[in-house]
DNA sequence: CCTATGACGCCGG
DNA sequence: GCCGGCGCCATAG
């Protein structure tokens, strides 16, 4: 489990799982607080604040709310930026929603089905 | 210490 | 399925 590599604070667990997100995948705010156990999304919201404009290597466009709306679009800049990240990955973005969001939906414990 | 505020989500009507 | 209410909890002030 990731907690065991990772045993720092929330957020760095937060984006270690982002980084696992499947190019051309998205998951949502709880599946990850789920997963961490977290007790709230908001906490994975706040996480991914904190990056604000120095993502590095997290995917954080590939998390979006529980509807598939690009809740985040906001903090980015420019706030197109979200969607046209997606889009490269072969996505589609139609009124700020992913498209097929059922679908295209990953969650992280498909990670331990590796184990 | 106390209140407000979210990149949120569940539940009931 | 669409709201409103509420629970959630780290942070900011």
């Amino acid at each position: 489990m990731i907690k065991r590599l990772h045993q720092e604070n929330y957020y760095e667990l937060v984006y270690e799982v982002t980084k696992r997100i499947p190019e051309g995948r998205v998951t949502n705010y709880g599946a990850i607080a789920d997963y961490l156990q977290l007790g709230s999304s908001r906490m994975v919201g706040w996480a991914l604040n904190q990056l604000n404009g120095h993502e590095g290597d997290v995917p954080a466009h590939r998390v979006v709310n529980r509807k598939g709306e690009l809740s985040g679009r906001h903090h980015w800049n420019p706030p197109s930026r979200m969607a046209e990240l997606l889009e490269k990955e072969g996505i589609t973005i139609e009124n700020d929603c992913v498209k097929d969001f059922k679908t295209l939906l990953w969650s992280p414990t498909d990670l331990d089905k590796n184990f």
